[in-house]
Parts: C-alpha cells; sequence; structure tokens
DNA sequence: AACGCTTTTTGCCAAATGGCAAATGATTTC
DNA sequence: GAAATCATTTGCCATTTGGCAAAAAGCGTT
C-alpha cells in the first residue's frame, strides 16, 4: 500500500485523511500468470494498480494473429481507459504476463473518490495524461524502423522486462515472427 | 473563431464572458506550407487550434532519416506537450504541410486563462486526453501490419489528408520508402 | 532420470521491402 | 511555353522478413 501512494503522491499531495479513505476502498487482487484483468466485449469496471508484476494489452487482428499493444510494468495505473470512462465494451484484453499483485479499485469506489477528494481528479488527470504521453512515445519509433532495430528499442523502453516474458510476447510486441526475432537475438549478441 | 468555439464547447460549457475574454487573448496565424509552428531544439511557447490545413509532427533518427509521427487536421489544438507543460527543448518540428491557417494562444495568455477561467482546465484535460488516446489509437496498429496494410489504415485513420499532402510524408509515416508506397498504391487500384 | 509439454532455435525457400538510379510526370518560374 | 525544379514511378537486384515444419532446449511433474 505505500507502494501505491508513493506513486500517488509524486503527483499531488493529499492529507493522512484522504490517503486513508483512498485506502479504505481498495482490494488487493492477486491474478495468475495468463489470467485476464480486463477483457474484449466487456466494459472494464476497475483501475488497478499493479504492485508487482507485469501486464500487456493485447488484441487480435483480422487475421486471428494476437498483437501486443503495450506492456505495463509494477507501479504504474492500469485501466482499459476508453472502455472505463464511457462504459462502452473493450476491444482488447489487459493480461497478466506473469503473476501479478494488484490494489484494485471498482468504478463506483473510484468514482466516489473523484467526487469526494479535492485534487484527486487533478492527481489522475497527471497520472493518465503522463501515462498516455509514454505510449506515445514508446509505441511511435517502433513503426519507422527495421525489426532488429525494432528490438534494440524495446530493450531500452523496457530493460526490466526482457527476462521475465516469453519471446512470443515481444514478437507480437514488435510486430516481427517469434523464428525472426529468434534470429534478431542471436544476431545481436 | 466560431470554428474555435464549436471545438471548444463540445467538451464544456463557457458563458459568453468567459468566451469574449478566450477570444480577446488569440492571435491568428498564418503558416505557409513547410513553416514551422514550432522547431526541435526550441521551447513550444504556443498553443494553436488549426482553422484550415494540416500540420505533421516529425524528426530525424540517427540515421538522417526523416519520421512523421502523426498528422493533425483541421479543427484541433496543436501543442508540443511536454515542451509546453515543462518548459524543456522539443525534439520533434511540428510543420506545416499545406498552407495553414491557426488560431494561437502565448503561453502566458494560456496560463492566464487556466487561472482565471472556472472549469477551463477541465476542458483542456478532456482535450489532450482525448488527442492523446488518439494518437495512441491510430500509431499503435501500424507497428504490426505490413506495408499495404498500413497504407490501408492510414486511409482509413485520415480520409481527408491523402490527397492534401505529398507521398513522401505518408512514405515516412507509415515506415515505407517511397518507393514501395509508389507500388502499393499501384497494386491497390 | 524419464516423460510430456511448452518455448525457442534452426533450415529451407518464398515473398516483401529496400537501395539506387534513371525515366516519367507535374508544377513553378521566368 | 520552355526550362528548371520537384514529385512520383519504374527497373533491377540485394537484403530482410515471413511461413512452415522439424529439431533442440527448457521446465515442471512424477
Amino acid at each position: 500500500m505505500k507502494q501505491l501512494f508513493d506513486f500517488i503522491l509524486r503527483f499531488g499531495n493529499l492529507n493522512p485523511q484522504q490517503i486513508d479513505f483512498i485506502g479504505s476502498k481498495s482490494i488487493t487482487l492477486k491474478l495468475k500468470k495468463d489470467e485476464y484483468f480486463s477483457e474484449a466485449g466487456k466494459i472494464a469496471r476497475q483501475v488497478g494498480f499493479i504492485v508487482d508484476g507485469i501486464l500487456r494489452v493485447c488484441y487480435y487482428n483480422n487475421q486471428g494473429e494476437e498483437i501486443t499493444k503495450y506492456f505495463i510494468e509494477e507501479n504504474n495505473l492500469v485501466v482499459d481507459l476508453e472502455s472505463f470512462n464511457n462504459e462502452i465494451c473493450s476491444s482488447a484484453y489487459v493480461q497478466a504476463v506473469t503473476d501479478c499483485t494488484m490494489i484494485v479499485f471498482q468504478r463506483k469506489d473510484w468514482l466516489e473518490l473523484l467526487q469526494t477528494i479535492v485534487g484527486w481528479d487533478t492527481i489522475v488527470n497527471k497520472i493518465t495524461t503522463r501515462a498516455l504521453m509514454q505510449k506515445v512515445e514508446r509505441r511511435s519509433p517502433l513503426v519507422s524502423e527495421d525489426a532488429t532495430t525494432r528490438y534494440l528499442k524495446f530493450l531500452e523502453i523496457y530493460p526490466t522486462v526482457v527476462n521475465r516474458i516469453p519471446l512470443s510476447y515481444i514478437a507480437s510486441y514488435l510486430g516481427v515472427t517469434q523464428s525472426s526475432l529468434s534470429r534478431i537475438r542471436k544476431n545481436i549478441r
């Protein structure tokens, strides 16, 4: 729980009562590897914070290929924003890539926090904007590079992730086949 | 000017005085094709709204190749967020792809609006979040597809843009050489 | 240690894309 | 309207990546 507030307080100040109140609305959630935090076709109804583990957001294209949009590591908020905000069905899966420990807030509790705690919306906005900008910055450079360069950029972007997740997920993130990525790895060493 | 407020008022309400006040801080700016709205190495000090024309955000990679991160069309706000917010040098150019008419706000006026107009920050946040989400949604699918699919997606994403900009910019957006894109176009018809 | 299961690597060949240069087409300028 | 300039298309060949299947390596279970 300390971990969560260390994170939150980087974006603004809260007094002890506010912190307690937020804490009182939170639930601990354990996800086993491969389990879903939220699913395509459903409406996302919770906001999560990753205490430990890695999640990924993925979807399937019209050829049934699995595509990883991004990974989310420890100490980040996780929410399918479009689905959660607009109460519409999501088109993506949010899946545990390793066993995960999370702190989650149910939609109604989250909304209550937003209405109750002065300044909470500003903090959440800062966190959201930062996360979205990070997504753009991480994803954009991948389009214009060859596969090797993309892999090297992946290593820079997600230094803590490489050795904890299967190669197939990295391949589906980089838009490369497993075999190609395997060959690329070999050539780099 | 009506165009600007039509846009803004989709995200929240403002009374006539507030609208006048915002208008009073605005300046009209004309950009010729190829001119810059903001530049790498400089700090972005203005927020713009595109009345007419197309801009693009681009940068150069370590091989000197020009890479287009995205296009911005009429009826959108334009600002190099990271640079503007944190007063740090930008790493990207924002360039007019066609002649453009814009309404711009200088940094200090923009900050004054934020402090003066109740609810303005909420509106700006909504606009920002939506724009960032759109960027992620537009850029993400491009990574995992072959060049033809990427071009078809480009057509979907930017239907109003294709015929108004040179092929080389589209190529640099899609991460494909001009020649390849030219061949792809031929094969599609 | 042996088995089954999953992940990663490899070989082979086909398809897609890049690099370069020349040809063609389009647009601007005088 | 001819010349100059810029944008696009095309040809040729090299390189990269994909597709598929088999082999090898890794892992957990018994």
